[in-house]
DNA sequence: TAACTATATAATTATATTGTTATATTATTG
DNA sequence: CAATAATATAACAATATAATTATATAGTTA
């Protein structure tokens, strides 16, 4: 039962990378920021993020293929919802320590 | 005092878009996780991570300006050591997410 | 200070990613 | 089935990123 410091084989790693690089673009967050109030369509998220409407879907297709989000179709929309929420653990660990780091930053500016 | 849903400004996501894609990089995580175990020189680093020397002082530099590790020279070496714990969360919940992901795709398989 | 060791940087090449524009696909409705 | 609406995809140009090789810097020791 050693539960600490086995070190992650490289393919691992790789995937663990590959999860990040997902969340390492703005528009990206953007859109999961949109997914955070529940479904969206594909224009509420055009909209909400304004970003255009072939780079959310493109985007939105990044997202789906590494299983982030789920899509189901409803006429002529397509409605995506988040498919992982540890997400937004992610996230707020990450806007956590931003402003931690702010704060810090204030801090030592002051003296 | 409403804790959520408020949108993030451009200018956050970025920074937080940033901040993953520091992580978005296996030989970075390589790195990071060799300085799991503690302060580590660039050579010991190097040999733990397999990458070659100049690449190791790159990404390093990449992880210091960021500010996710930090350096103090001794001698001839130059000792990192990982200034933002908050990066071990992360992954923890990125290798869990994967864990579990990858169980469930088990499951579907068999049936 | 010359030789050596550890680390850092620069220049280069190869590859990946992003956003845009234009076009295609899919489903609905008349 | 033609017209329309919503979404997806392809081709492209611009930019960014990674690894490598060669070289430079900083500190140490004889």
């Amino acid at each position: 039962m050693s539960s600490k410091k086995k070190p992650l084989p490289p393919a691992v790693l790789h995937q663990v990378a590959r999860r990040f690089c997902l969340l390492g673009d703005a528009t990206r967050l953007a859109i999961l920021q949109s997914l955070m109030g529940g479904p969206r369509s594909v224009n509420e998220i055009v909209n909400q993020t304004q970003s255009s409407q072939a780079n959310t879907s493109r985007h939105l297709k990044v997202l789906h293929d590494a299983g982030v989000v789920e899509r189901r179709r409803q006429g002529l929309q397509v409605f995506y919802e988040i498919a992982d929420p540890s997400i937004f653990q992610l996230c707020e660990i990450v806007c956590t320590s931003l402003v931690d780091k702010a704060a810090a930053e204030m801090k030592s500016l002051r003296g």
